[in-house]
DNA sequence: TCCACGATCGGCT
DNA sequence: GCCGATCGTGGAG
């Protein structure tokens, strides 16, 4: 399967966000890999109060300033990633945030990445709660401050086409967790899709 | 140097 | 529905 070239990234971030649904997110690690489809994701752009890149270039968000295509993993709440794709051109700070997969393949290691604290187990008895919110997607698929910042036209951590969502499938609103530009509806997930964090 | 807070999660009421 | 865990970041002073 072919792998997303950069001129999927490139295009217009809230058209990224859209065409993610239904995207197959893979992460090679050793022989062995975990993937997914993308079911859920949130858009977050350059001139928007709920992003990191809003306040201009820092330490931390530099991998936003990217050119689209790269990846920008960021740690919060003292105990928790999150992975974004970087979207548009370079020096802008637009990227978009992965909330929620369907697992495909690697569903054992995901088990084992969202297991390693016992105290977690009692939280993964269902199966879609492995990989319904944007921190359990992370963990589900090691991805770490190690990641952040790495190149989704390489090797190690890429997308695939996966299956076309038509637009009639795709719902369209407000973002979870902010406080800032609440209103603004740049949340996106595939209708009656299981694995989504909340409808 | 200090310190308030966060694109969350899981457990408890 | 609410609350605590836990720590890196960056704005304030």
């Amino acid at each position: 399967m072919q792998k997303l070239p950069r001129s999927f990234y490139t295009q217009r971030t809230l058209t990224v966000a859209k065409e993610l649904l239904g995207k197959i997110f893979i992460h090679k690690i050793g022989r062995r890999s975990i993937s997914g489809m993308i079911v859920e994701t949130e858009a977050y752009l350059f001139n928007d109060p709920a992003s990191h890149s809003f306040r201009g270039l820092t330490e931390r968000n530099r991998p936003m300033f990217y050119t689209g295509g790269f990846l920008y993993v960021y740690f919060t709440y003292g105990m928790h990633y999150c992975a974004n794709i970087v979207t548009f051109k370079e020096g802008i700070g637009e990227a978009v945030l992965i909330r929620a997969v369907e697992p495909i393949d690697g569903i054992g290691a995901i088990i084992t990445n969202r297991h390693t604290d016992v105290r977690h187990f009692k939280g993964v008895r269902h199966l879609h709660s492995l990989t319904n919110g944007p921190a359990k997607f992370a963990e589900a698929f090691s991805l770490t401050k190690e990641h952040n910042g790495i190149d989704l036209c390489e090797d190690e951590i890429f997308l695939t086409k996966g299956k076309n969502v038509s637009s009639s499938k795709i719902v369209t609103t407000t973002r979870i967790g902010i406080s800032a530009a609440t209103e603004k509806k740049w949340r996106f997930y595939i209708k009656d899709s299981a694995w989504v964090s909340k409808k």
